[in-house]
DNA sequence: AATTTTGGTTTATTTTATAAACTACTTTAT
DNA sequence: ATAAAGTAGTTTATAAAATAAACCAAAATT
């Protein structure tokens, strides 16, 4: 029987984001708009929502006289993300 | 900068068919059913979109006097898997 | 012969993703 | 000095998807 995968993690912009946190373990808002390709409101809404199930951490501050916004994976989220990352295996193993 | 994922397999209920289908080859519409654990409507419309897809084929027959609904994975459907396993390893890649 | 079960489909509802519009401020050009 | 354009986002509205609930037709069971 197949495993449950995250909803929370099972949505490419999301996985996108934790990808992207899990290996660089902090990055800005800027940042990850670039990688992913995604729209700034797109963004946004997803990292609120990472944040909300304790995954990332959102910090807001000031680069001069920007505002700045800077993201970092907590150990929830580390966990979360090889947790779904071993669920998915399951699907992708030939 | 990130790849793409095939919308149409990025969904835990089909890329759960595919996934049974690529190593089975055929699989009757209840034997989805119990593997994934999904609805029969919830199967129903995802087969449907996989099959317009030119994913999946659907045959329609009986089981004596009952309906009976089997699948087959395409040529395309496996060509669509492997390039979403491919992508989808960008992501989870430590 | 009524009730339940099987094998589905169709329709409705909820959730999600995405885009568009907006806010607040900064930098640049006039 | 001020209007226009750019930056860094948030909020709200819309479109698309997933899921569940309701339904249908026939078969099997009590």
């Amino acid at each position: 029987m197949l495993r449950e995968l995250d909803p929370l993690l099972h949505s490419q912009l999301r996985l996108g984001i934790m990808s992207i946190l899990i290996s660089v373990e902090t990055a800005e808002f800027t940042y990850l708009k670039e990688q992913t390709n995604a729209t700034a409101g797109n963004i946004s809404v997803q990292l609120d929502k990472l944040s909300e199930a304790g995954y990332i951490k959102i910090e807001k501050t000031f680069k001069g006289k920007k505002p700045l916004t800077t993201c970092k994976i907590t150990k929830a989220g580390i966990k979360a993300f090889e947790a779904y990352v071993a669920a998915l295996q399951q699907y992708i193993k030939k």
